[in-house]
DNA sequence: GTGTACTGTGAGAACGCTCCCATGTCAAAT
DNA sequence: ATTTGACATGGGAGCGTTCTCACAGTACAC
């Protein structure tokens, strides 16, 4: 492999010179310059990542952390949409982006070793789901620049994050429910020790007492955001008299809908479905889902460009950003039968 | 931050001890070496990565390298499994994972750029699906070290891989079929410009050829690996007549059930099923899939532990592994209904 | 008592880069 | 004619490690 002094020395000049050229710095004549970039070429030189870091004591390597459960969290679209969204934010300022996964069952404190007994990132990502890992005072005690994906349920007012307007959402998919004639709405919530699953039964809550409607805590179940939770919550939701319902994940609600055929309920005649995500699983079910879109590749380019805007001290610590969330009109809520969208199918990609 | 000169000053003795301490070298008397480690502690000690790598010329730093579309590819927790697998083996031996995802619309040539102009892995690791990317020949030239996930049609005679035995599996899931009884047996193919697809049609024809069954060109549909291309390769299969299909992955069986669900066939009775992969999906459809598993986790557990052989010089390159596949019973097939297995039933979970 | 082998420790060089400072050139301003 | 300052280039120090070598001490065999 070669180096700056080899470059050097086939272009006829000196390393600062050839330095000076890879990092555009001006200050070379536009002769030399040539010179340098041919010798580059010629001798196929990559500058040698280690020692710049070792002298700059800047990695351009962002650490992407996500504990083991959360990979593999409700629609599995999540996590990859996730990283595309960062990686697009961090490709064009030629950021790298290092993947630190929990492994099953490792003990947090392991795992938050493994992350901070290797000063190799610049700061971290937590993509984490918004509960309270065990992980998160570790880090603060330790990694000076980290943001994290979803607001934390405690340390929110110490930590930068970057979420959605989930209170928002859950009012959003209710009110539409509301305003399509149904009466009694239910709600399979989703983990209630996670801010999103809090925020979104918050907004259900405040949707129906904006519309002067009764809350009625038989319509509300405590689910997860998994399919196997859509599933059995609903089996126990059918001991009540309900005619729609709000499930706070699309995948989920695919398990909800499987309950509802077995019961030979119909969708959206007898109860009405609204679902949360609009990744992978939303179009893809029978009927199509009405659901809230969440914008996951933009949480993920924002926690990125949150990221460096802490580390370059653009703006302090700490600080949130909130994304707004989206109603996206299929056919399980029975609204707009008449006029039916275009590639909101069943089958249609919705990508 | 700390360094090894500080950590010396600090217990008393040269960096050189420190530096032993810190690599179990030996050579360190026990006094000595509780003295550094108390040092160590209470400065917070951490390594430099950067100097190390620069010395030592390894930053035991490995490069995943996912171009765009393969990341959402078939059933999505596919990436997601091969990282965490990756992740698996890669953990215990303190070896950093850095993921290098395509943009989409990113040209081929920039994308390789990305990857090679910065020389911060040892080595890489390709997560393609097989196909003849543009990227392969550019690797080929430029990166000491790599190893592929799934075997490329072309240059598969020069270059490490890890794959399955995928005509194996092909042949499996339709003699599986023959044993149950079923006389006119379909394939929807995967993309036949993988080396995957191409495979699994070899296991189809070979399995037919044994049974003495003749081969209909009409009985075999070219599809993809996807939900959409499984619900439009059947609905033109239905203009056969067949009562069992091999299809090569389970998310396009979702796809293929919503067309034979709209066409009022029934699963088994009238249409005998066999997916593929054995992931997420393959026990959430109704009924729940008889599959051919595939083992994701050790592909990319396999691939690491090859790329590091090849780096250290214990195996030579090329040199490939074929991981073994596994007959998943369920319901799709129409066997083995007398005795449902446990927890292969539609919603439980198959992890 | 000398040679040999092994343990324990330290000093200096080297890895390949960036950054600071010194030096030289040349045109414009005084 | 001299000063000023922007442009162009080179040289040395330093980033924090590891690695090689040197050297002292101890133990044991002959």
């Amino acid at each position: 492999m070669s180096n700056l002094e080899d470059v050097a020395k086939a272009a006829g000049v000196s390393r600062s010179t050839v330095s000076r050229v890879m990092n555009n710095e001006g200050y070379v004549s536009a002769a030399t310059r040539a010179r340098v970039l041919e010798a580059v070429e010629q001798l196929h030189y990559i500058p040698n990542h280690a020692a710049r870091t070792l002298v700059t004591q800047r990695s351009n390597v962002i650490g992407v952390v996500m504990p083991s459960a959360n990979v593999f969290f409700g629609d599995n679209s999540y996590f990859p949409m996730l990283l595309q969204g960062i990686a697009e934010a961090a490709n064009p300022r030629d950021i790298s982006m290092i993947l630190w996964l929990g492994q099953a069952n490792e003990d947090p404190e392991h795992f938050s070793q493994r992350i901070t007994r290797n000063r190799l990132c610049d700061g971290l990502i937590i993509a984490s789901i918004g509960y309270d890992d065990p992980l998160i005072p570790r880090l603060v005690d330790n990694v000076p620049y980290f943001v994290m994906v979803e607001r934390p349920v405690q340390f929110h007012d110490r930590i930068s994050y970057v979420t959605c307007d989930n209170v928002k959402g859950g009012q959003m998919a209710t009110e539409h429910l509301i305003r399509n004639g149904r009466k009694r709405i239910a709600h399979i919530t989703g983990r209630l020790d996670l801010a999103d699953g809090q925020d979104r039964l918050v907004g259900y809550r405040t949707a129906l007492e904006r519309a002067g409607m009764a809350y009625d805590p038989d319509l509300v179940v405590e689910g997860q955001f998994s399919y196997e939770s859509g599933y059995y919550a609903m089996k126990n939701l059918l001991a009540q008299n309900f005619d729609a319902v709000f499930i706070p994940s699309d995948t989920a609600a695919r398990g909800a809908i499987r309950a509802l055929e077995e019961a030979k309920l119909r969708i959206p005649d007898d109860v009405a479905i609204v679902g949360f995500d609009d990744l992978e699983d939303a179009a893809r079910t029978n009927p199509a889902l009405t659901t809230i879109r969440q914008p996951v590749q933009q949480k993920g380019a924002a926690a990125l460009t949150l990221l460096l805007d802490l580390i370059d001290g653009k703006v302090e610590n700490p600080y949130q950003v909130i994304l707004p969330l989206q109603l996206v009109i299929r056919q399980s809520c029975g609204a707009n039968l008449s006029q039916p969208m275009q590639n909101q199918g069943g089958v249609a990609s919705n990508r």
